[in-house]
DNA sequence: ATTCAAATCACCCTTTCGGGTGAAGGAATT
DNA sequence: AATTCCTTCACCCGAAAGGGTGATTTGAAT
């Protein structure tokens, strides 16, 4: 930001520099008032368009590959790290026994986990509460 | 785009006008060409700016809230109508009995459905075949 | 020390899912 | 006319998921 600031203000005293030169050396004093303003208007316009895209860039890059989880909708649903756990694993479309695996519990725990979690996010189904752990930015 | 081309053309031919008005008027004939210069600069960094994002707003705007069906890849796997309704509706959380009664068939349709759907997407469970149409974009 | 939440597991039972097979009607293509 | 694909439905069976209850352990807070 500073810095295009900075580009700006070099660039326009640069350009006025420039024009101040050749006038006095009057080497190009035939051509007229209005070439000088369409290439100004030109380099300008082009500047113009760099500037906003990089100013804007950032809001479009940002959207794409980050996630923050809501710990504030975490607590608040006093979700524990073993269901969000559970949970995570059910989004990438495990099954019990696998999760059960994964985490090194048996079937049984995990069956706990789930049921718990479906209370909380008051869902009835993993598919359900995939949704909503999704909704929720709960998982990625 | 066009639009935007045109809308150049004109901004330059009136600045040219107004400022050749104004020299013969005499007006502010005593303004150092330095200060045209920099109006110019400004009117055009202003427009250049607007010009480049307008003219990529749509790649930050299509990010958000708009969904392309790839039917390309729905031809290529070779998934029908009817199976690619039942998709969005597992991918809502909607049981295969709720699912039967939203598309007026009967449970066994559905299963049957769901059952080819799992082969074309190479899947075993519901819960995959909702992640993998996301990510073949499928489904929203 | 007691209380409490989290995590672990078990057993029961019902519902839902998924896989396999078969079949019938209809539309489109060859 | 024959073939192919889509859609619809049925039946069977086993696996997975979900609901309910109860129990133990552990660690943290009161």
């Amino acid at each position: 930001m500073k810095r295009i600031v900075i580009l700006y203000g070099l660039a326009l005293a640069v350009l006025v520099f420039l024009l101040k030169y050749l006038e006095y050396r009057l080497i190009v004093h035939d051509l007229s008032i209005e070439f000088y303003i369409g290439l100004v208007a030109l380099f300008f316009t082009g500047l113009g368009i760099w500037a906003g895209l990089k100013l804007t860039r950032k809001q479009v890059v940002i959207m794409g590959p980050d996630f923050l989880l809501n710990e504030a909708e975490l607590n608040r649903l006093g979700i524990s790290k073993r269901e969000h756990d559970v949970l995570e694993l059910m989004a990438k479309g495990l099954s019990n026994k696998e999760i059960a695996d994964k985490l090194f519990v048996s079937l049984n725990t995990v069956k706990t986990h789930s049921s718990n979690l479906f209370l909380k996010l008051e869902v009835s189904r993993r598919t359900q509460a995939v949704q909503r752990g999704k909704e929720l930015r709960l998982i990625p």
